[in-house]
DNA sequence: TAGATTGTTAATCGATTAACAATC
DNA sequence: TAGATTGTTAATCGATTAACAATC
């Protein structure tokens, strides 16, 4: 399957894909048709029978889609039929969060350690995960197998912690920082900048008031 | 100005040009031309020129943009030159990360409570925010001029509590619960679902690996 | 004035929707 | 077989880029 023509608007989509399939699953529905799907998620039908058929014809005429067959192929797209090691730099409030959020292992995220500077935050445990000192990152990278990252500390140490990260092999940052990394066409990052989503929101606000009025 | 047509693509954009230019504020610099802004960005010049305009003509020919005065005229489209009362839902590790981070203030961004059922939490503070039990909700926001609500709750509860969040006049709502909110046409909903963008980053780590072979 | 750079129109590119033949 | 619904092509719509006249 050739990923490098899939367009970004269909990646930003498949998650949420994901998420109602697995609705779907719990509420133990067989079948659903694009046309069913489509009024659940409040897209068009063309638009999912557009997306799935990307990566496969994963539906059959007259029928629609098996829930459980395109749950779990979708699944197998995301890469969440593997396991994936991750480690999480910051052991603050946000990787915390994070840490003690069980879904992300469920889907076969699953958080080795934290790091941190802080000498109070070492040695401290989250559902297990030990907080290490940043002086261990590259090792203990190396010696776990260790592909994803998370970054939750200030904007200032962000680039240059993510250079670290880079240095010894990683190659998927999930950035909180407030400022965009600079790294090699082989390393991926997905930014989520929350001032950024809160402004967003913001925006809108100040544009339905003046809608009303 | 009439925002009904500015496009989603382009206020997806606008924060960020935002946080640029606050950068370049900082070092002082006092004016740029979309060229060099492209090339900081690493966006078109054409991009900049086009979304800027969509507001207004902030530039001048032969200069380029005064800094300063397109930072603040963003901030004002962002809406972010008055101050918004926000109360969190949820008392947790996502919404202590919230309530302790500091620039959301800077922004004008206030947070005045947050919301739990648990009984460990209420009448704890973070950075002096105060923790309320549920069953306060709605008297305090209909006290205190409350017109933005985070929910950082499990999904299960995050429908019944965004209706109640809307029934006491709520006009945003900032929903990191992992599932879609239903809201009337004039209260906007900004989804933060963290799990759907590890998804994406791992979808991505799945396709670099598959190029690089 | 000459040079630089915007604002804006036109051209291109990409994404979404509509339509329908294929097929279960 | 008849009915339903996909897979896929074609049409539409929207967003990005290129180009250049306007203008500081």
């Amino acid at each position: 399957m050739d990923r490098k023509n899939i367009s970004k608007a269909v990646i930003q989509r498949l998650p949420r894909y994901y998420r109602y399939l697995g609705e779907l699953l719990e509420e133990q529905t067989l079948r659903i048709s694009s046309q069913e799907l489509s009024e659940r998620m409040h897209v068009t039908s063309s638009q999912i029978r557009q997306d799935l058929n990307q990566f496969g014809g994963f539906g059959q005429q007259g029928y629609g889609y098996n829930v459980e067959v395109l749950y779990h192929e979708i699944g197998k797209i995301l890469g969440i039929d593997r396991k994936h090691n991750m480690i999480v730099v910051g052991a603050g409030n946000l990787a915390q969060a994070i840490a003690n959020y069980t879904n992300f292992e469920r889907r076969g995220f699953v958080i080795r350690a934290l790091f941190d500077r802080d000498p109070k935050l070492i040695g401290r445990t989250f559902r297990d995960i030990p907080v290490y000192p940043m002086e261990q990152l590259e090792t203990f990278i190396r010696e776990n197998d260790i592909h994803m990252a998370a970054i939750c500390i200030p904007k200032g140490s962000a680039i240059p912690v993510a250079e670290r990260l880079v240095s010894c092999g990683i190659k998927a940052i999930w950035n909180f920082a407030h400022t965009d990394l600079n790294v090699p066409e082989d390393v991926v990052v997905e930014n989520v900048h929350l001032s950024e989503s809160l402004m967003r929101l913001s925006y809108r606000l100040a544009g339905s008031d003046a809608k009303e009025e």
